[in-house]
DNA sequence: GGCATGTGTATTTTT
DNA sequence: TACACATGCC
């Protein structure tokens, strides 16, 4: 079947879909049709008789992936395309390391931690190495991360790290180069991978003599999505995969680089030409998404940058009325402008699920959230809290890894610490005795008896001692454990086997759930609140689990690509369901929805007043705006609250007057039309329903009195 | 050594 | 608000 679906390209796209071998740049500003040329160009080289094994299709999300190669599928039938590897920086990493990584002498059954189960490990070596003690102010577990990620991510030195970026733990220089190295050595110690080390391990897979050559020469494409939100190990692992095959495209916008919280650098999309010689350029700047009145204001707040950037979009679409700026008495009506407009547009028949609600920190949406539950509008949110990050389901996944990996500190630390009567000193001393600390038993790593006393096979054969308090509760955690290797541990001095060559089978990953479930519901029935909601969690859990045959595949995946929000699992949203999108800006990118709104357009949210310290970051908030106005296809509504009360800080009535957001100057603001939320007509077309009346106002503004 | 209770403080964005 | 840390009791 010949290529018919090229003619649904304009030039440039098609220029770009259809490039022939070597390097590619393409500059594509929001909504040109980025994802379309993408897939385009996958089904184009399968069609040119690529292998689809052979492409590599790196993506910012896995649902970015998921979504192209399922355009690309459509377009070309006759081939699977669903062999593209196609994924994440860090999951291609995590593939590529279990296949090659022994090259690097990597254990294959390493664990992936994900960010706060690095805290985790900073605390426990903080703790241990006593540096906190003297000194009061020794940096938190997330700064600890925070710092030695931005490290080793931007491959800056830590001095000049804390110098640039966090300089009031200047001081802590020493301690916190101590807690690094240990981190380091224990990771290493324990087949622990944080983030940054599948993405540093992949690069060394490249620059080893042993593999480096086989890895870059089994594909013979590389095409990397969202380019401009890189960083340096990337954008040198892509060189390393380019040997003897240089064929390589990068998609990209500079403009809407929003990830330098992440050591991402814009350099890498500017500086591509130069690392990658005889690279192409193509530009996209037709936008197919927005109205030309959306633009225009988008166009008018990126005029104010500091920098030059690379295109300006245009569009034929006509220019539909312009985008609305709300002012908002306070919060409240904040939520109850949003609300109405919701609903009216609704009415007005677009869906709530082609409808958004953008903020710039997760909880920015809780008093809207608290309102959308009491008018039963279902909605699900991206960003923000996430399930997994729930105590009862890292509990849960603790209890996994440990079983996949034996030598998981944090996860033996973790489970240990749930059972009463057991602290952290007694955790400690049971994974001693337990020999979870691999320093003790390194020798010969590939001698079979060594590889036979495991912790876990030390915890079946010889249980160590635990306090009276703690003895029913962890005989149970020991049945879990056995039950889910399919090793029996009945009588004392048995010597059961539980290798996975173990003669009775494991049973499948659902129902080691429901093994574990049993020793958690009593724990989480102790330890927590709402423990019926955490134990229906674990059962949703088993049921995502009835996806994997395999455990490890399970839990990385967990770890990768987790579910985006609480509700995901809570009440899974049937196909035919309607809901309403809230997402931070960050998860909202290369997404686009009809009617986009935008709350806490103030200053000190959007920008953030943790990010206003140097320009460079007024200057990313700043993108972060127009990546926001930009999701939106005909109609975009911003809302400016006037008032906070601070609560939060003090009880009482106070309150501060905001200010509207830096961004929103005259210029921008003539590209509005503006509201007082309240206070006027609302426009011609939400008309006809009722709105908030002066007398309304004033209700509220009296019931506030009391309201406290 | 564990644990309940009280106090102070910092408070974004994500693979 | 929520989380880390300190205190004092069991």
């Amino acid at each position: 079947m010949a290529t018919n679906w090229l003619d649904d390209l304009n030039p440039a796209q098609r220029e770009a879909a259809t490039f022939g071998t070597g390097p590619l740049l393409v500059i594509a500003g929001a909504g040109t049709g980025k994802t379309k040329t993408l897939a385009c160009r996958v089904a184009y080289l399968i069609d040119q008789g690529v292998k689809p094994e052979r492409i590599l299709l790196l993506t910012f999300t896995r649902r970015a992936a998921a979504e192209m190669i399922r355009r690309a599928q459509k377009m070309c039938s006759a081939v699977e395309v669903g062999k593209v590897w196609g994924g994440t920086f860090h999951a291609v990493a995590n593939r590529l390391l279990r296949i090659y990584g022994q090259a690097l002498s990597l254990a294959p059954n390493f664990t992936v931690m994900d960010q706060s189960d690095a805290a985790d490990l900073m605390n426990l070596i903080r703790s241990e190495l006593g540096v906190a003690k003297d000194k009061r102010r020794f940096p938190k577990k997330r700064t600890l991360v925070a710092v030695y990620s931005h490290t080793v991510n931007a491959q800056n030195s830590l001095r000049r790290v804390l110098d640039k970026y966090f300089p009031w733990c200047k001081e802590e220089y020493e301690g916190m180069k101590a807690v690094f190295e240990h981190y380091v050595q224990r990771k290493a110690d324990h087949q622990l991978m944080d983030f940054d080390d599948l993405l540093l391990h992949w690069l060394a897979l490249c620059d080893s003599q042993e593999v480096g050559r086989a890895i870059a020469d089994r594909f013979d494409h590389v095409l990397v999505d969202e380019y401009q939100d890189t960083n340096v190990i990337q954008a040198r692992t892509l060189r390393g995969m380019r040997k003897a095959y240089d064929s390589i495209t990068v998609v990209g916008d500079d403009a809407q680089s929003i990830y330098s919280f992440r050591s991402a650098t814009v350099r890498n999309i500017l500086d591509f030409p130069e690392q990658f010689p005889g690279a192409q350029r193509v530009t996209l700047e037709k936008n197919y998404r927005s109205t030309q009145s959306i633009l225009a204001a988008a166009n008018a707040l990126m005029d104010q940058a500091v920098e030059r950037y690379t295109k300006r979009l245009w569009s034929d679409r006509a220019s539909g009325s312009k985008p609305l700026l709300h002012h908002c008495v306070d919060e409240t009506q904040q939520t109850e402008a949003v609300c109405r407009h919701i609903l009216q547009h609704r009415e007005q028949d677009v869906p709530l699920r082609d409808q958004a609600v953008l903020f710039r920190a997760g909880h920015h949406s809780a008093d809207l959230e608290i309102e959308l539950g009491r008018r039963n509008i279902p909605f699900h949110k991206y960003g923000g809290l996430k399930f997994i990050e729930a105590a009862h389901i890292k509990d849960t996944l603790a209890v996994l890894r440990i079983l996949e990996n034996p030598y998981d500190v944090i996860s033996w630390f973790r489970v240990l610490q749930l059972l009463e009567a057991i602290g952290p000193k007694t955790a400690r001393r049971i994974m001693n005795d337990l020999g979870v600390d691999r320093r003790d038993d390194q020798p010969s790593r590939t001698d079979d008896e060594t590889r036979r006393q495991t912790p876990l096979h030390r915890l079946f054969r010889t249980p160590p001692r635990v306090p009276a308090g703690a003895r029913e509760s962890f005989s149970c955690l020991r049945q879990s454990l056995a039950d889910c290797l399919g090793v029996v541990v009945g009588a004392e001095n048995e010597t059961p086997d539980a290798t996975p060559t173990s003669l009775s089978d494991p049973p499948s990953v659902p129902v080691q759930l429901e093994r574990i479930a049993r020793f958690l519901n009593p724990v989480i029935e102790r330890v927590y609140d709402n423990y019926l909601v955490r134990q229906r969690d674990v059962d949703q859990l088993a049921l995502i689990a009835s996806r994997y045959r395999s455990r490890a595949r399970f839990i990385t995946d967990l770890t990768l690509d987790p579910p985006s929000a609480t509700s995901d699992l809570a009440q899974p949203p049937h196909l035919d369901d309607d809901y309403l999108n809230l997402s931070t800006i960050h998860s909202a990118k290369g997404c686009e929805w009809t009617v986009v709104h935008i709350i806490h357009a103030a200053d000190g949210m959007i920008p953030s007043d943790m990010a206003v310290g140097d320009s460079a970051g007024v200057e990313e908030e700043r993108r972060l705006l127009y990546v926001a106005m930009t999701r939106a296809k005909d109609r975009l509504h911003v809302y400016f609250p006037l008032r906070y009360y601070h609560a939060k800080y003090r009880r009482g009535d106070g309150h501060g007057f905001a200010q509207l957001s830096r961004f929103l100057v005259d210029k921008v603001r003539t590209c509005f039309e503006e509201r007082a939320v309240g206070q006027s007509a609302e426009p011609d077309d939400m008309a006809n329903t009722p709105s908030t009346t002066d007398a309304q106002v004033v209700r509220d503004s009296i019931n506030r009195l009391w309201s406290d």
